[in-house]
RNA sequence: GGGGGCGUAGCUCAAUUGGUUAGAGUACCGGACUGUCGAUCCGGUGGUUGCGGGUUCGAGUCCCGUCGCCCUCGCCA
């Protein structure tokens, strides 16, 4: 061994190797002179050491000491001793080691920022160098944590008999969904592959295949613009259960999502998941993926609204819209008149005409609306509200639709302002029976709203063609503190089924074959029951760790514009390769002034 | 594609109504210092104010364009 290989890393000397001749590698984080005295901190991926060179113990080697920089990668051998004074906030804080031997191992320049726990550089110049981002704590933390609720949920599904099967990343472009990524084929000039989506038709061909049991941390692909919970390319855990139906897909995930929280972060999650019906999410908390950390419940108060002499309420009701309120708990106080007018802002550009609201005070209410909630009307708003003196009271008239994405978007804005969407707290939920399809404005038809293989709930009655908005499919979300982290479904898996929704939609045998021929043949020959679910792990992971945007759990990220500054991809490529594959540009290449 | 925010020293930021030689902290370099731990103290280097154009006696500041980053709407079966 090396002389210079490290006996022990820089997070596990205790008091109790006090005396023992130790190696430590690692970079120089901070460096202390005093004179004829010198500390420095090596860290490296375990922790923190302090290191002391002393003048009068070795004058040369205290002279090359002095000369060490930030990041310098060094090994320094030395004996263990007590600190004259601990430092608690440090596991290592008890001990120092006495330099006897220095060895640097590669020195560097000082780095565009300082490596710090606390990111102090702008992100794009992080991005740039990202390897130097990457060393700092809390984004090493989060791969460390990462990683080790991949392998939990790895462990899990092996114990469960599922079997981890790749899937081919070069694939057949799809019409539907998101835009995909083209590879071009040069063994077969003008022919694309696309990269996936997700794997979603080989996990059913897998199903086919008879696995039974399939998973895979997959890598996915859509290109479609960025926000902070979006990157070009991101991981699902992808799995796919033959002969099952929803509560056993549903029950397995909710075991393994247990799991991996509880083994990975050290989160216990409380269960059960409550499952609520889409409609039922709709209606209590005006949209799809509830957060259930608080309560603040939308309440439809259109019946009482009817007999209103406030117009704007007996409008709503009877141009056929409804009413609905929220009532923030003790709020009254905490929402001055400009507060209420931001509130009241936010709501409008969501599409809300205004915002009605009132204070509840010991005499009634107080507000917009106070006029029209004299005594006991107000008291009968009051009661159905279940609010209290001290209450703020929000709400809404308009169209359903209206109603519950600004009502719903309003009580998330409510309940972050009063502290109530705590990033420490964690609460799942399912949401099932979605509809099958959506009515889509721009094209004026119907499309998928989950995906083009879920299967409708009832196979029978199912009358696509005269109750198509209250078709519902056997879809399934995952839901966890208002983000959407994982969504499934119970397939179709018979030919003629499938075959009939593609006809509703409008897509003709021709382009079922072209698109999904393979995956309809194989039902001939025997495809089994089948469902199964994907889940985001960089938003699960993000969520975990209380981090805002995917991009801190992701090692090597890209910006907004999907590039990376760091590798500079994407970039233009030789003419030469480009005529290889039989590709002409219709735009000049970016930087060349054209 | 639309809307919003930001862009000044290596980094984080400041700069009055458009007005003197664009400052501070930090990093870096040099010096002092034997118990620091974001050490402290003294001194120093460091600027195409993203880029281009315009208005003006005078532009970091105002106007137009452009580039980049972030947020967001559309989009994401």
């Amino acid at each position: 061994m090396a002389s210079w290989q490290r006996t022990h890393t820089c997070g596990a000397l205790r008091a109790d190797s006090i005396d023992a001749t130790v190696v430590l590698n690692g970079w120089i984080e901070n460096h202390r002179h005093h004179g004829a005295l010198l500390f420095v901190d090596v860290r490296d991926r375990y922790g923190v050491t302090q290191v002391v060179f002393q003048q009068e113990f070795d004058g040369a080697l205290f002279e090359r000491a002095r000369r060490l920089g930030a990041e310098d990668v060094i090994s320094v051998k030395g004996v263990v001793a007590r600190r004259e004074k601990a430092n608690a906030e440090r596991a290592t804080g008890e001990i120092e080691v006495l330099a006897r031997e220095l060895v640097v191992l590669a020195e560097a320049e000082p780095p565009p920022f300082e490596v710090l726990d606390v990111a102090e550089a702008n992100e794009e110049l992080r991005m740039r160098y990202r390897y130097l981002d990457l060393r700092r704590r809390p984004l090493q933390n989060a791969l460390l944590k990462r990683a080790g609720f991949v392998t939990a949920i790895r462990n899990f599904l092996a114990a469960e008999g599922f079997i981890d099967v790749e899937t081919p990343i070069l694939t057949k472009s799809t019409p539907e969904g998101a835009r995909d990524y083209l590879v071009p084929s040069r063994v077969n000039p003008g022919t694309f592959y696309a990269l996936p989506q997700s794997p979603q038709i080989f996990k059913q061909l897998c199903m086919v295949a008879g696995l039974e049991r399939y998973y895979q941390i997959a890598r996915c692909f859509r290109d479609e613009d960025l926000r902070a919970d979006r990157q070009p390319e991101f991981t699902q855990i992808d799995l796919e259960m033959s002969f099952v139906e929803e509560p056993d897909v549903i029950a397995l995930v909710e075991r393994m999502v247990v799991a991996g929280f509880r083994e990975g972060f050290g989160i216990e999650l409380p269960q059960p998941f409550p499952r609520f019906d889409y409609e039922d999410a709709m209606a209590r908390y005006g949209c799809d993926k509830p957060d259930l950390r608080f309560g603040m419940t939308l309440i439809d108060v259109s019946a009482l609204a009817a007999r209103s002499d406030f117009k704007v309420f007996r409008g709503a009701v009877e141009s056929g819209g409804i009413v609905k309120g929220i009532c923030a708990v003790g709020a009254a106080e905490k929402f001055s008149r400009k507060g209420i007018d931001e509130l009241t802002a936010f709501a409008v550009a969501r599409g809300a005409k205004g915002l009605a609201w009132a204070k509840v005070t010991q005499n009634g209410v107080e507000g917009s609306i106070g006029k029209f909630y004299e005594g006991d009307k107000g008291k009968e708003l009051c009661a159905a509200m279940g609010a209290s003196p001290g209450d703020l009271l929000l709400f809404c008239a308009d169209s359903k639709k209206v109603v519950h994405k600004a009502l719903g978007d309003l009580r998330l804005e409510v309940g972050g302002k009063l502290g109530l969407r705590d990033q420490k707290v964690f609460r799942c939920c399912w949401v099932l029976n979605f509809p099958m399809f959506e009515w889509n404005e721009e094209h004026a038809r119907w499309q998928f709203a989950h995906n083009p293989f879920s299967a409708p709930v009832d196979w029978d009655v199912a009358d696509f063609e005269t109750d198509t908005a209250n078709i519902r499919s056997r879809a399934y979300d995952f839901v966890m503190n208002g983000w959407e982290l994982g969504s499934g479904s119970i397939r179709i898996h018979k030919p003629a089924l499938q075959a009939k929704v593609f006809q509703f939609l409008g897509i003709t045998p021709e382009q079922q074959r072209a698109n999904f021929g393979f995956l309809l043949d194989s039902y001939r020959y025997g495809g089994p029951p089948h469902g199964g679910i994907a889940l985001g792990v960089d938003r699960l992971v993000t969520l975990a760790l209380g981090m805002d945007s995917i991009r801190d759990v992701i090692a090597f990220p890209k910006t907004a514009r999907a590039t990376d500054p760091m590798s500079d991809a994407p970039s233009v490529v030789a003419k030469a390769q480009l005529d290889e594959l039989k590709i002409q540009c219709s735009v000049p290449p970016p930087g060349t002034g054209a």
